[in-house]
DNA sequence: TAGATTGTTAATCGATTAACAATC
DNA sequence: TAGATTGTTAATCGATTAACAATC
């Protein structure tokens, strides 16, 4: 193991190896040879067993990698063992389909509650989930503490939800608003998904080609 | 102008460089110089210099870029004047999130129907998006081509669903299911929008820190 | 044991940064 | 004009790939 920083591209590839690892396991597949699964990945067996030695040493000559074994390295390597717990901004359409329909737990992350401001949705369980009104969130996380909030909230309402989260002690911002969050405080991550950039770098793909 | 193929990390800069001068630009912003956006965005001079030369010469010695200018160039750079038109597959939770809060005329998509199996949905009208009964989609694009095809239906419905997209002529996939599409077709292009894969990273970043 | 495959060091490739002549 | 700032070439840095001794 190496204690040099992990660069982004290699923390990019960890869920990736996380999924496929999880698939073959759930495949019943016992072990895997790097080159397997860079064949399986699109990736060369070199980089998979360089990407792993930054996290120690998991493998072993003759034979490769225990599936097993091998997913449950990157899954604590991903931190999903250590029951980080997430609090939803904002109960409308988006943070509703994610309440509802994403597996919050099988990325190893507690989805305790949501919050919102609508007097028709605050008061109500979502899939389990209570929503709460906004108001109450200082008072919620100081008895409950989370370490991702969740902004779903509109784009207009996303500094102010932030600067409270992260006075409230989240960690972690997972970011669907169209804002360039600007919150700064030590050791805090904003994770953004801006479905537009994402958009418009397709657009340009199928723009490019004849 | 150079011929190269441009790489993906200047793919990914490419919406960023958009949605800062569009900002600039409704600030009232004539005229930026690249050491100047570098800053508010992050980058060096630099690189936005050498990023923008991919595709042409927009600068002027002396003065900078004109932003209205460049906002325009970037944006049909993304191909963002081509008129794409996109279909959503699946009227969900998540896929009305998206057709009923997400802009995609801001990324010069044209959002034209809305395609699902559900008896209690089909036939209605979300946000003035019609949702026709996933049996009709290949009639439908015949008479109205699509370039996107988003995908919001259930994991065990993408495969199918993606191939017969492709087949009715669909140039690019933006995938919002979990499931690792390996539609090949000729200069098919697939955006994959992997929330787990995102919210793994912010457990790791999250997670490595004391 | 012999074959397979690792972890790591070295070589290559590509992307970012620096430098600077050209010029508005 | 003089100062500012570009586009591009060269230098540097970092990430990917190749090679190989170690060893299961």
């Amino acid at each position: 193991m190496r204690k040099q920083k992990v660069s982004t591209a290699v923390i990019r590839r960890l869920p990736r190896y996380y999924r496929h690892l999880n698939d073959l396991y759930r495949a019943g597949v016992e072990r895997i040879s790097s080159n397997a699964l860079g064949k399986s990945m699109g990736l060369t067996a070199s980089q998979i067993r360089q990407d792993l030695s930054c996290f120690g040493e998991f493998g072993q000559q003759g034979y490769g990698y225990n599936v097993e074994s091998l997913r449950s390295e990157v899954s604590d390597i991903l931190g999903m063992n250590r029951g980080h717990t997430a609090v939803v901004l904002g109960a409308g359409n988006l943070g509703r389909a994610l309440i509802e329909n994403f597996h919050f737990e099988r990325s190893g992350v507690i989805l305790a509650a949501a919050f919102d401001i609508d007097r028709s949705i605050v008061g109500r369980e979502l899939s389990g989930v209570q929503v709460y009104h906004a108001d109450q969130l200082e008072e919620y996380l100081s008895l409950h503490p989370a370490s991702i909030g969740v902004l779903t909230v509109p784009g207009s309402a996303a500094p102010r939800i932030a600067e409270r989260l992260v006075g409230a002690g989240v960690r972690g911002l997972w970011n669907f608003t169209n804002i360039e969050l600007n919150v700064k405080a030590p050791g805090l991550v904003v994770e953004d998904v801006h479905f537009a950039d994402s958009l418009l770098a397709l657009s340009y793909m199928i723009s490019e080609e004849p």
